[in-house]
DNA sequence: AGACCCGGACGCG
DNA sequence: CGCGTCCGGGTCT
């Protein structure tokens, strides 16, 4: 029974054909991270049994499915909010941080989630 | 084959 | 506590 592990739905628009495996690997386990709630790149590392969240971030920042693939729930170890459309800083990553404040997801002025209870480490 | 990347752990000052 | 350093896996050229 191939595909059994997760029993999220496939999103429409979602076409698994257009990407790698790893990267799917990655989506699947993203989409099972809900709105309010986000994970880090360590932890959907982690998740996927991949040792390099670097690798995460890689396949992320190349997500052609965003927003339904939510990669903006992905945020560091730290609580900041890393990358996003290939910026670690300046216009996007507001974007990324409007997106999250939609989804009551806030940071504090020092730059760190604001209830770090809101990250999932496992999922 | 080489360079690049949306991170993270560890070591030091 | 803040920095520098190295490691890591995957993808693009």
């Amino acid at each position: 029974m191939a595909g059994m592990a997760s029993k999220v739905k496939v999103p429409a628009g979602v076409d698994w054909g257009r990407v790698t495996g790893f990267q799917r690997r990655v989506f699947e386990a993203l989409l099972r991270v809900p709105a309010g709630r986000v994970t880090s790149y360590a932890a959907l590392a982690r998740a996927i049994g991949c040792a390099s969240p670097r690798a995460v971030g890689q396949a992320l920042r190349r997500n052609p499915f965003a927003p339904v693939v939510p990669c903006h729930r992905v945020v560091t170890a730290a609580g900041t909010l890393g990358g996003f459309n290939g910026a670690t800083s300046g216009p996007e990553l507001e974007r990324k941080r409007r997106l999250l404040a939609a989804e009551s997801v806030h940071f504090s002025r020092d730059g760190r989630l604001a209830e770090p209870v809101r990250l999932l480490a496992v999922f």
